[in-house]
DNA sequence: CTGTTAGCGCTTTCAT
DNA sequence: ATGAAAGCGCTAACAG
C-alpha cells in the first residue's frame, strides 16, 4: 500500500521531509485505493447517502487502513468555515473563567469544534485587537466580561459573529446573568436571620457585573424591608477585599454582601484578623461561588452563578446563529448558596 | 474602490452571502489595485526586502485600504503550517493550569501563534484521541501532567511534534520541575524549626509529579536528618485533604508535607475543625503555590512551581523545535515560600 | 525586482 | 450513483 503512487493522475508532488505518520494519505491517494474518483470518495465522508452502500463501504475501511484524515486547511479554504471558536476571557488565572470555558469546550468537541483561548489580561484596549486575530481563524467568538468600548463591541460584532457573556449591548447576543433570582434569595436569607442594614462593596467602577448587581441589591433588598449602603469600589481581586475592611466595619451593617468571592475573601481575612467574629458580628456574602468558597474557612456563603452553563450557552447559541437558525441566548439564573459566613444580625456594641 | 472586479483575471466566483466585513478583499484584489501582480502582493509581506520599496509601501498601504488580511486557511494549506499551538490539560478548573495556560499563550501570542485549549477531565483514556484532534490543527502540542500510558505517549509523539511539562518519558522532550530544590529547602527551613518527624500525604498513585515529589523528598529529607513517614495516597482535592486529617493525627509527627496546595488545605481545615492549632501543634508545607494558598487562612507555606514559566518554557521549546534548531527543554527550579503554617515544632502530649 | 506557472487537498456543480 | 472539471486564496520555484 504505497501512499502517494498517483495512479493514473498528473505529477505528484515530493513528499515533504521530516514530517510525521499520517500526513501522508490525501483524498486522491484513497481514492486512487478504492478505485473511485476524488469526488465520490469525498462524498462518502460529508454525503454517505448519495454513494453506494458498498463503494462507501470500501471507501471508509480504505481510509482507516490507510490512515487517511481530512485536510483541515483544505476544507477550511474551500468552505469558508474553520469548524473553530474563539472565547476571550479577561484572566485565565481567575477560576471563574476556567469553569466557564469547561462548560464552552465541552459542547464544542461535542459538536467536531476547536476552542481558541485568549486572555486580554483584564486590558480592554488589546481586546479588539484580539478579536480581529481571532476573527482570522475562528467562525465566531465568544467573549466573557468584555470591557471594550461600545464601539469596539459594535466593530468586533461586524468582524465575526460574536456572543457576549455577562456584558449586554444592544445588537450584541449575549447569555447573562439574573442577578435577581439569587439577589432575591438573600435578601430573604438576611431578613430571615434578622439583618436590616446591609453593606454592599462594589467592585470595578466600569465592571458591567457591578453594575448589574448593585441595581439588582437597590431594587431588590428595599422591597424585602432592607437597606443598603453602598461602600464603594474595590479592585475586584483579595488585596481590594482587605482594603474594603475598615470601611466595612465603619459603616455600622450586620451584614455585607461583596462583589466577589475572591474579594468576599480578603476581606473576611482581614476582619478575621482584626478579631472580629465572623459571621456572629458580620454575616458576608460573596458572589460568583467559585471553587474555593467552600475551602475557604469559614466556608463562604454565595451566590452563585453558572459559569459552565454559561459557557455551554454562548456556544450553542454560536453554533445555531452558524447554521443560520439563531436561538435567542438565555438569562441564566443565579442562586443563593448558604455555608458558613452568614448568620443571625447581633448588633456590634460601642462598648 | 470595487472589491474583486477581476482586472484582467478569469471568471470571479460570486461572493459568498452573509459574510461580513473585511472577508471581501483576497490578495488578488490587491495584487490588481497595486497593479503587480499576486506573487508581488504576496512577496511584500512574507519577504518584504525582496520587493522594491516604493512597491511594497504601495502595496502595504492599499492593503490597509482595502481592509486586506490574509487566509489563514489558504496559508495553513500550502505551507503546511497552521501557526497555532495545542496544549492538553487534565483540568480547567484547576487554577495551577490557568497560570501555565497563561504563559504559553502570552509567548505563542508574541510569536504570531495562536493556542488551541483541550481538557481531559482528568481522563488518561480521551487523552490520545484528544492529540489526534489537535494535531489535525496545529503544528505541535504541549502535554501538561499527561497521565497516558507509555505506549500512547509515544504515539502522540509520532503524530506531531509534542513536548511534555510535568511528566517524563525516553525520548519525549520535556519541561519538567525540580522537585529537590524546594524539598531541600522546605528540609532546612522544618530542621531549623526543630521538627525531627516529618509525614508526607502523598497525591494518586499514578502521578508522575506524586512519585517525584515523594522521591525527592525520601531522598534529600534524610540528608538533613528528617525522617520522613509516608501517609499514603489519596485524590488529589481538597476532600481527599480532609481524608488524610486522621492519619495525619495517627502519625505522631510534628510537620507534613503535603502533595499540592489544596489538599494541604483541605488537611488543615479539618484539623482546624478538630481544634488542633496550626502551626502551634502542627506544621504544614503545601506543593504548588496556587493562588489561593495566601488567600486561605492561615496563609499555606508552600513550594512554589513556577508555572507560567514552564507554560512560557513549552512554547519556547516548540517553537525551536519547529523551526528546526531544538533547545534543550528547561528544568526548572522550585523554591520554597514562608507563610503561616509552619512554626517551631512542639510535641503534642497524650495528655 | 517582478511575473508566470503550478499546484496545496478538498468540495461542488454539472454532466453522464 | 459517479466522474470531470473548476477553483477556494495563497506560496514557491523558476524564469525573465
Amino acid at each position: 500500500m504505497p501512499l502517494s503512487s498517483g495512479s493514473g493522475g498528473g505529477p505528484v508532488a515530493a513528499s515533504e521531509p521530516g514530517r510525521r505518520e499520517a500526513s501522508g494519505a490525501t483524498l486522491r491517494d484513497l481514492a486512487a485505493a478504492a478505485g473511485v474518483s476524488v469526488a465520490t470518495a469525498s462524498r462518502a465522508f460529508s454525503r454517505p447517502e448519495k454513494v453506494d452502500t458498498s463503494t462507501r463501504e470500501r471507501i471508509l475501511r480504505l481510509a482507516a487502513e490507510l490512515k487517511y484524515v481530512p485536510n483541515r486547511a483544505a476544507q477550511a479554504l474551500i468552505t469558508g468555515r474553520t469548524m473553530s471558536l474563539g472565547l476571550v476571557v479577561p484572566d485565565l488565572n481567575n477560576p471563574f473563567y476556567g469553569g466557564l470555558i469547561k462548560g464552552a469546550q465541552d459542547l464544542a468537541r461535542s459538536l467536531g469544534r476547536s476552542v481558541l483561548i485568549a486572555d486580554t489580561d483584564e486590558d480592554p484596549d488589546v481586546e479588539l485587537s484580539i478579536v480581529e486575530h481571532l476573527a482570522q481563524r475562528t467562525d465566531a467568538v465568544v467573549l466573557c466580561s468584555s470591557r471594550m468600548p461600545d464601539a469596539d463591541l459594535e466593530r468586533a460584532n461586524r468582524l465575526c459573529p460574536v456572543v457576549l457573556v455577562n456584558r449586554e449591548h444592544a445588537g450584541v447576543p449575549a447569555v447573562t446573568f439574573d442577578s435577581d433570582s439569587g439577589v432575591r434569595e438573600a435578601a430573604v436569607h438576611l431578613r430571615a436571620l434578622g439583618h436590616r442594614r446591609v453593606g454592599y462593596v462594589g467592585g470595578p467602577v466600569l465592571s458591567f457585573s457591578d453594575a448589574a448587581r448593585s441595581a439588582s441589591l437597590g431594587q431588590v433588598f428595599p422591597e424585602h424591608g432592607l437597606e443598603v449602603v453602598l461602600l464603594g469600589n474595590h479592585e475586584p481581586t483579595f488585596e481590594g477585599g482587605r482594603r474594603a475592611a475598615d470601611r466595612v466595619l465603619l459603616a455600622d451593617v450586620t451584614a455585607v454582601m461583596v462583589y466577589n468571592d475572591v474579594m468576599a475573601m480578603g476581606l473576611v481575612g482581614r476582619l478575621l484578623g482584626y478579631g472580629l467574629e465572623i459571621p456572629r458580628e458580620l454575616s458576608v456574602i460573596g458572589w460568583d461561588d467559585i471553587e474555593f468558597s467552600e475551602m475557604f474557612t469559614p466556608a463562604l456563603t454565595t451566590i452563585r452563578v453558572p459559569r459552565a452553563e454559561a459557557g455551554r450557552a454562548a456556544v450553542e447559541y454560536l453554533e445555531s446563529a452558524l447554521t443560520g437558525h439563531p436561538i435567542a441566548p438565555p438569562r441564566l439564573e443565579t442562586r443563593l448558596v448558604f455555608r458558613q459566613t452568614t448568620a443571625r444580625a447581633h448588633r456590634r456594641r460601642a462598648e
